[in-house]
Parts: structure tokens; sequence; C-alpha cells
DNA sequence: CGGCCGGTTGATCTCAGTCAATGCGTGTGG
DNA sequence: CCACACGCATTGACTGAGATCAACCGGCCG
């Protein structure tokens, strides 16, 4: 791993992450001891902040940007596993290696600790603790919403699925109709889907051509009414 | 959920348990801690344990038995997103409902806790604390490696992994070969990998008439040569 | 201007799904 | 004790969604 060296430091209290991170249950003085360890690291778009085995001895924030973890067969299929957005983290105390491929999709900022100080300040900080763990929770859940995702939506099914879920996560909160940017490449969005670039291609033209989505360039997507592309996405429930 | 009264109580010591579920990093006086507020329930073979969206209001150790976690679609679509083994751990601190439906494969002994006060124990236990993060990090580990197998594994692939993932788990390191007894019907195998159960017959058949496996039964497979197993899995690494 | 990269579109193929029949083991009732 | 039915698994024939192979388009950069 190439993250060492720190940069300027932010007062926490301004943070955009601090009520959704790791940090977000924590008491000022909790916030003390955690600004004192931590240091902030950019990383450009592209860039592989970690590789599957490789050591990795930081716990990390995102604080702006969007990463990806993927798993990898050797011939060359790829499957991402799991989409990082602000607030979200890289890295396991208690953990040396790294179990998946981590990349920056977009220029990216991190919020770094060094696993040892870290690992040593959650030992005696349950709020921290606490967090971490509830975040676990949640990104287990959402795994195991995308396997059902995986295992048995149609392609076009993933496609709306995948929409609404970036619309949700950047909940700008629109009167109706709403619009994302995505993040992910025709090539990441199949990987993550577990299709092919042109069955994506194909199916979001299919979405436009029937009107439940418009397309600005190739990354804008308008939603008219996310209620109908729900309803494509084969969901049930919230 | 309909887990309320105590039976028995065994003594943690002889717990088979003891030394992998979410009390395994505990001492002593914090299993005298736990041991005051559990109690053992046992559940009969395809008994649903909790239906997503129902509340929940227990932490329970799976100490004997197999156990599912599905979600579905409304229209019976349904996928199998985790593999409950004795140690593995049901319900969640901090959240009042399950998120997936849950159901017992075959009869099940379960070490159960009432959430609030398992929490507060929670609270003050690092050790406890420490231990379900760790095993939440690990489920999401398996989660993810799961996510690889149904966006971009084939049918054989995914029954090869499906057959050498429980060899390991029940890890009766036999010099060579190996057999071992599936827990599961072969409806709930297509669900968990994702095809359906005409799919997984022809598989086991194939690899069957291939000499890579033998069967005793329906239940219970022979794996002459799991490395050559490991290869059909498409697997690259550990 | 030309090449490259990312995305789209088209033609064809194939793996797994669907529909349907059959086999097999177990428990139930006559 | 046998007959039957029911649930689970296997096998076969056919179909179709999505993969593969290939051409093409448009923006960007050297």
């Amino acid at each position: 791993m190439r993250l060492e060296s720190s940069d300027l430091k932010i007062d926490c209290t301004f943070c955009p992450i601090r009520h959704s991170a790791i940090c977000s249950r924590c008491e000022e003085d909790e916030l003390v001891e955690l600004n004192a360890i931590k240091f902030y690291k950019p990383i450009p778009a592209g860039q592989t902040i970690a590789i599957r085995g490789d050591r990795l001895d930081i716990i990390a924030s995102i604080v702006s940007g969007v990463a990806t973890l993927t798993r990898a067969i050797d011939d060359g299929r790829t499957q991402v596993t799991g989409l990082l957005l602000p607030s979200d983290y890289i890295g396991r105390p208690g953990r040396d290696t790294a179990p998946h491929d981590i990349t920056a999709v977009t220029d990216l900022t991190l919020c770094c600790f060094h696993k040892r100080p870290f690992e040593e300040l959650l030992a005696r900080t349950p709020h921290l603790h606490e967090r971490m763990l509830e975040m676990a929770l949640d990104e287990l859940d959402a795994a195991h919403e995308w396997m059902l995702l995986l295992g048995r939506k149609s392609a076009r099914e993933k496609i709306a699925s995948l929409l609404l879920l970036i619309l949700r996560r950047s909940h700008i909160a629109g009167d109706g109709s709403a619009s994302i940017e995505l993040p992910l490449s025709r090539e990441s969005i199949a990987n993550y889907l577990g299709l092919t670039i042109e069955t994506v291609s194909r199916q979001i033209t299919a979405l436009r051509k029937e009107g439940l989505i418009a397309l600005e360039g190739t990354r804008k997507v308008v939603i008219p009414d996310p209620d109908a592309l729900a309803a494509e996405a084969g969901e049930t429930d919230a």
C-alpha cells in the first residue's frame, strides 16, 4: 500500500461525512483522539488502492468520490462486489490483507488511520466499535440484496435496480422526477451486475426507447418516474 | 418470533461452539454473564424462524444444525443469501426487524439471548463486540465471494464451488478423498446458486459421469480428488 | 488527420431455463 | 401387505435471454 504520509488536516466539525461515517457516534473527546491520528490522502481516478492479498495496514473513510471493490477469476472474469460512496470505509481492523481489489473510480479523498493506533483506539471506544459493527451489518444486508439481484433478476431488472440504487444513495429528493450521474463506466456497470457491456448498453437503450429513462450524454440519466422504474426493477418492498 | 422460554442450560465450558461463536473471545467472568442470560431453544427442521420485516428481538448462535437466510421477490423467485452453520449467529444488535427470512434446514439447537440484555452486555464487553465485528466482516467476505459466483460462474463451476464450500466448512480432513453430506435439497441448492433444480441435477449428473464426484443416495457426495474439483470450480486462490 | 477509447448496434450462438414425462422412496390407508 | 399418492430427483426436448463476435460511431488527444 502506498498510503503513508499526511497532508492537510481538516477539523472534523466541518467534515462532510461527520454524521454518517465510522466516527458518527463519537463524542467530542473521542473525535479529538481520532483527529490526532488521522491524515487525509487524495487518490486520482483509476488508481488501484489495494490488491487482493496485499498487505493493507490502514483503515480509511471515503470523504468524497467513489471506489469499487472487485473480485476476479484469473481468466479475466471480474465481479464488482461493492460500491464505496462517501462515509463508507476501507480496511479491516484485525485483518492484515485486503480481501478484494479496491479501485478509485473517481478522484477520491480518504480520511486514513494507520491500523495499529486505530485498533488501540477502537478497543477503548465503544462508540466507534458500535458504529463499525452497524456499518458492517448494513453492508452485509446490501450484499444479500445484491445476491438476489445477481442470482435471480433479469438484465432489465438489474439495470433498473442499479439506477434506483444510485438514485437513492444520492438522495437528491426531487419532487417526482430525478436525475443521476453514473459514476461507473459501462464496463464497471456490467461487472457490477454480472452482465456484459453489450447487454448493459442494449437494456439502457431499451429503457430509453420506452421512455422510462432519458439520457444526457452517456453518464447522466433522467428518471421521469422513479416508481415506474421501480416496477421494472422487480421490487416488492422498500 | 416464537422464541421465548428457556429450557435446559448447558455449561458453556462443554459447548461445542465455545471457541468459534460470538463468545469465543470471552474470559471466564464474561461467560458467566452470558450464561446468566442465555437459553437454549430447539427448532425442528423446516420451521421458519423469522420472516423479513418481522420483529426479531433475540440474538442467537447456532449450536447444531443448518439454517438458511433467503430473500425473495413476490413472484416466487427466491435467493438463498446465506448458509448458517454451527457458531454462526442470527439477529442483529441495534436492529429491530429481520432483514431476511430465516429457515431451519435441519433440526436446530439455538443458544439465544434476548436483545435488550444482550445489547447491554455487549456495550460493556469489548471481547464480545470485537468478535461480532470480526464475524460480520468474515460473513461480508463470504458474501462477496458468493457474488463472484452468482455473477460470473457457469452452472458447472457453481456446483463444484458449492461442494467445495461444504467440504471445507465440515473440514473432515480426509487424507485425499473426502465425502460430504449435503444439508440442502436440490431446490435449496438451486436457490443458493441462482439456478433451477433441473440444471443442478444435470450438472451433478455430469460431474458424476466424469468421475469427479460419486453419489451415495441423493444427499451424500464422495469427492475422490478435491483438487480436481477445485479446478472445475474456477478457483485461482485459496 | 488518424488512432484510440468508450459506447452502441447487429447477427449469431449457446448455456441454462422452461415445459413435460418418468423414476424412486416413503408414508398412508384400504 | 400391497396400492397408491405425494414429494423429490432425474432425464429429455425445446426455447429464449444473454453472451459472443464483429462492425461502426463519435469524442478526444497526440
